[in-house]
DNA sequence: CACTTATTGATAATCGTTCTCATATTGTGA
DNA sequence: TCACAATATGAGAACGATTATCAATAAGTG
């Protein structure tokens, strides 16, 4: 965690981005939560600690995080996009369990390889991707 | 084209739904224009041959045909949702070109074998998936 | 043709996100 | 340490795509 926070930080001062109070407390509580969270649900777990920012700073500090490659922005479906940070994390994919919620992340060489072909024969520069598999989870299928 | 609307309406009649004089205006559009589009643009085509529906009644037709398997809604980024028709098509994926918005279709009989293993092994049944490359395309890379 | 039921249009409402701008804070260089 | 320019913040307005509302209208069955 530590080597997270620091990795953070010296992002924000490579940048020239000021390290202000209210994007300590969100980068902070990132870290802390789950993996996979929405803006609102980080600015109402602030709030209930009694840490006061704007909803609008959050936006704008996950923003900031994304440019710098630290955090991933994933449509989870119809209207729901989630972050995640993946700090040191491999690049995965996820299942979405569409009765639980669940989300089960997958990566898989193969899949890689085949895309990474893929691009190559259509002359594609690949910046990012992005892969879900909608469904039901063990648990709900049972 | 004609076995197309043909599969349509007959989709309409077994659900006792209405052939309407504005549902056809929006399939016959939907099917004469590009493979993909968005509501607002269909919307717009039908208002510029002078046919005016309802932007509501594209939205809710839409939806109908996607409940009918004869739609497909495709998030492709940020802010952009778009419909495909998908009639007698395979399930394929895109390549997305975050320049010139070039759209590219490719379909991988090995992606889909490991897809298919992966989610056995978590025991997940598979409703649908969403796969997305995001990069340059060829043109715009040169 | 009449009647039940589904559908439409216009527009208000919604919801997540971004913008605005006056005020406050950061970090630097003296 | 202080002063100052550059950045960042908060609050709420604005936005844009989509959905809901509901009275008026049209489809299809018998």
């Amino acid at each position: 965690m530590l080597a997270e926070v620091e990795k953070i930080e010296n992002f924000l001062k490579q940048r020239q981005i000021k390290l202000t109070e209210e994007r300590k407390l969100i980068i902070d509580e990132m870290l802390a939560s789950q993996r996979h969270f929405g803006p609102e649900e980080l600015w109402e777990h602030l709030r209930q600690k009694g840490k006061r920012v704007s909803r609008a700073t959050v936006y704008r500090t996950l923003e900031l995080l994304i440019e710098g490659g630290l955090v991933k922005k994933v449509c989870l479906g119809e209207h729901c996009f989630r972050y995640e940070h993946i700090l040191g994390r491999k690049n995965h994919s996820h299942m979405v369990c569409l009765k639980c919620g669940a989300l089960i992340e997958f990566l898989d060489e193969a899949i890689d390889e085949r895309q990474k072909l893929l691009s190559q024969q259509q002359g594609f520069e690949v910046l990012s991707r992005c892969f879900q598999i909608f469904g039901y989870c063990k648990n709900c299928t049972q």
